[in-house]
DNA sequence: CGCAATTTGTCAATCGTTTCACAGCTGCAT
DNA sequence: ATGCAGCTGTGAAACGATTGACAAATTGCG
């Protein structure tokens, strides 16, 4: 059980899937210099609406001040507490080192606060003993040795779709509790009990072929 | 000529957002030898529900047979028929050959249909006269002059933040109907006028986060 | 000091999506 | 041939998210 709950208000998905949005651009109002906002003005920014800002923010507790709008760096402050928690980074490792894999990773040390690559994973043996983003490529068949000693919480799914059933049952079995999948297989259905993020790149451009068609 | 017309049913976008995974799903039907499938047994496997399944395919006109269920490979024409046309694929660039673009090409040309990849661009020098997923890296420089001759309808961008802006600008004057963007900016502000895509990895991997400290 | 302008927090109304319920159709077993 | 079980299509209800509206708070300025 975790004591980090804030039952202040309880966030729905859309609005969680919104805070990554809100730190970009406060980001970059802190960079510009700004030391307050409004909603409204933060609305127009990112095309949304200040009822909307305000509904949202206040979902985690009352971050502003009536008259004034909202101090940016407290703002700040408080989402990237909700996005990243203490400071701890999560250990994450990632499964299949192949183009994509490789892309991502260095996303995920470069770009993205709050996780820490421990290790990387493939079948194949010429991937084996590379340097990738920080760390070494080991082979898939070591994947539990490393897990016991490590205790990795995310993983990253860079695996053709093949493969991606196998290797969620093994990782659920070591204890990862999150997945950032990037396979071809729905890893919400068969496994409901860790959290997954889906990033279905051929929906993705499926979809928008259809809106391109269609219009 | 079209079967179904798009105006049977108004399809909003959580439909078509679907439309890709019932694709993935039907496909594997199919691969699987079934001939018909009911809404159940599709929202069991989806982990959706009957209704939606039944909702989401009389947006687009009944596909289905009363007391039979949905033959798998109508109902996958007829899917294939509104997220890849008549077969026509879409003239494609991709802005931006790192390693995300290199990754994001391959993709494109090898698992998705309805697209076809007509040529690459980035500043570096060193990129330029590279081979990648079928075409040659050209500079950024001849984009211009390029489009015009090959009129692409659609561009991937995976280019830094900070040049995000100034590239889009480019495509819209040059007629880019549609953008798959991979940059950390959000081009649905700006440009209403084209249809965005956008992959925001870095906020998919927060919202993630999020998630696996609040619960 | 008091008023006008601005802005948040929040409750209520609106809007859109999902789920429910059921009429009508089909194939099958008896 | 008839009843039964299972299915779709669809209008209506329920639900959830967004938008609107307004009271309370703050500042600046005359």
């Amino acid at each position: 059980m975790q004591l980090t709950k804030p039952q202040h208000g309880k966030a729905s998905l859309p609005v969680i899937k919104r805070l990554p949005k809100y730190y970009r651009y406060l980001t970059a109002l802190q960079h510009s210099g700004a030391s307050k906002v409004s909603s409204s003005e933060l609305a127009r920014m990112m095309g949304t609406t200040a009822s909307q800002v305000r509904q949202d923010f206040n979902c985690f507790g009352g971050f502003g001040q009536q008259g004034i709008g909202y101090n940016v760096e407290v703002l700040l402050h408080e989402i990237s507490a909700l996005l990243f928690g203490d400071g701890e980074k999560l250990p994450t490792i990632l499964i299949g080192t192949g183009r994509l894999g490789t892309a991502v990773s260095s996303f995920l040390v470069r770009d993205v606060n709050g996780y820490r690559l421990v290790g990387a994973f493939d079948v194949k043996d010429e991937e084996v003993g590379r340097q990738l983003s920080g760390v070494t490529v080991r082979h898939i068949r070591d994947l539990e040795a490393f897990c016991q000693e490590h205790k990795p919480v995310m993983a990253v799914l860079c695996v053709p779709r093949e493969s991606a059933r196998e290797v969620a049952s093994r990782l659920v079995a070591l204890g990862i509790r999150g997945v950032w999948n990037f396979s071809h297989y729905d890893l919400s259905v068969p496994y409901p009990q860790i959290t997954v993020e889906n990033v279905h790149l051929g929906d993705s451009l499926m979809s928008l072929g259809y809106r391109l068609r269609n219009e």
